[in-house]
DNA sequence: CGTGACTTTTACCGCTTGGTCAAATCGAGA
DNA sequence: TCTCGATTTGACCAAGCGGTAAAAGTCACG
């Protein structure tokens, strides 16, 4: 077993693939998929160029790892939606677990945006997969809600986008969003506004 | 007069510099700052890489040129908001501008974009300069309106953080919203979506 | 039509970068 | 402690890239 990628078997496998693939996620978000560089990310994680090549196939396949791990966890929120539960509740609590998966995860966020921003060459098919049916799905128990009159009217999948829009907002444009702000904290007045803005907009 | 960036003069050189823009704007959008190659952008703009060179003094030259120009464009309609009118109409009238601006102009948006996500390495001076001095201006009329009760309470700066991430995602993360909508035409959708959401949000 | 400036091309250079390879080193179990 | 697989390193390539130099070609104007 001599390159590629190796079963993950021992302890320092594991470590080091973590160490690489946390070193790697920074590297990407703060440099972009072409700007970042094997050595920039050895020197990140502490390891040779190498070295890292012992346990990745290629500097691709690292970017391929790290993104479509991340697809799961961004979406994981938006399942998470009850079409049982009480439907301001329900959005509303998307709204802030999607905020607080900015606050929590920036780089992830900013990698994602910039895979998209720059056309999805990666992970297309997936949006055109599982993302498009989730939402649909989802955006059919909203316009539910709407139609039953438990919400104002609205059309669903814009609804979701927009959530997605507000929230990464703050993570992805967070030097905007800094300068406007003269680095104060955002979170929590961001959480208040976009509480406010949804149940202003969604209440009957 | 040799190279770097002749005086503009003659009919050629102002074409031929206006062709170089138009597909490093491209190129630029499409593969971010350092994905962009000189090779790239003279196919683009059916010149070779020295010819382009006789024009710029390098590649972050052009990107330079790309995005200075830009910043104005971006923040003319927030310029454009008059303090003497009516608060909705100057609101939802600039929600629309901002949205048609990102309708008509995807890549200037995108450049934009992938500018601010990785940092604003560039312009993060202009950011903390003249964008924030506009913002906090206006941001100062938005809850002079709400404070005389002519629209709901609400946090100027994040109000206008807002309309900037509804209107430049349908731009920014195109390929998302098109596998969302099915490929549908995004555009009147979005703005009568979002003529709701600040109608709701901001009537008293 | 000739001339001097403007424009374009060909050939090339040096550096960076992703990736390879073989040798050296380490580490856990017998 | 010995051994063999797992891990790490140093030396090295080949390709891609930004950029340069100088010659060749083109254009406007007297």
């Amino acid at each position: 077993m001599a390159d590629g990628q190796p079963r993950v078997r021992t302890r320092i496998q594991a470590r080091n693939r973590a160490v690489i693939l946390a070193a790697a996620l920074k590297v990407f978000a703060d440099h972009g998929r072409r700007g970042a560089t094997l050595d920039m990310i050895g020197e990140e994680a502490g390891l040779s160029k190498p070295n890292i090549l012992y346990y990745f196939a290629g500097k691709e396949a690292i970017y391929e790892d790290l993104l479509t791990g991340l697809l799961d966890t961004w979406l994981d929120p938006l399942r998470a939606l009850d079409p049982g539960g009480d439907p301001m509740t329900e959005i509303l609590g998307y709204v802030r677990a999607k905020l607080d998966l900015s606050r929590r995860l920036p780089l992830e966020s900013r990698l994602f945006a910039t895979e998209i921003v720059q056309g999805a060459p990666l992970i297309g098919t997936n949006l055109r997969g599982e993302l498009r049916e989730l939402v649909a799905d989802r955006a059919k128990v909203i316009e539910g809600w709407a139609e039953a009159g438990r919400i104002a009217p609205v059309d669903g999948r814009h609804l979701i986008m927009s959530i997605w829009a507000l929230t990464q907002h703050y993570a992805d444009f967070g030097v905007q969003v800094a300068a406007v702000l003269d680095d104060a904290d955002p979170w929590d007045a961001a959480a208040m506004h976009l509480d406010t803005l949804f149940t202003r907009m969604l209440q009957v």
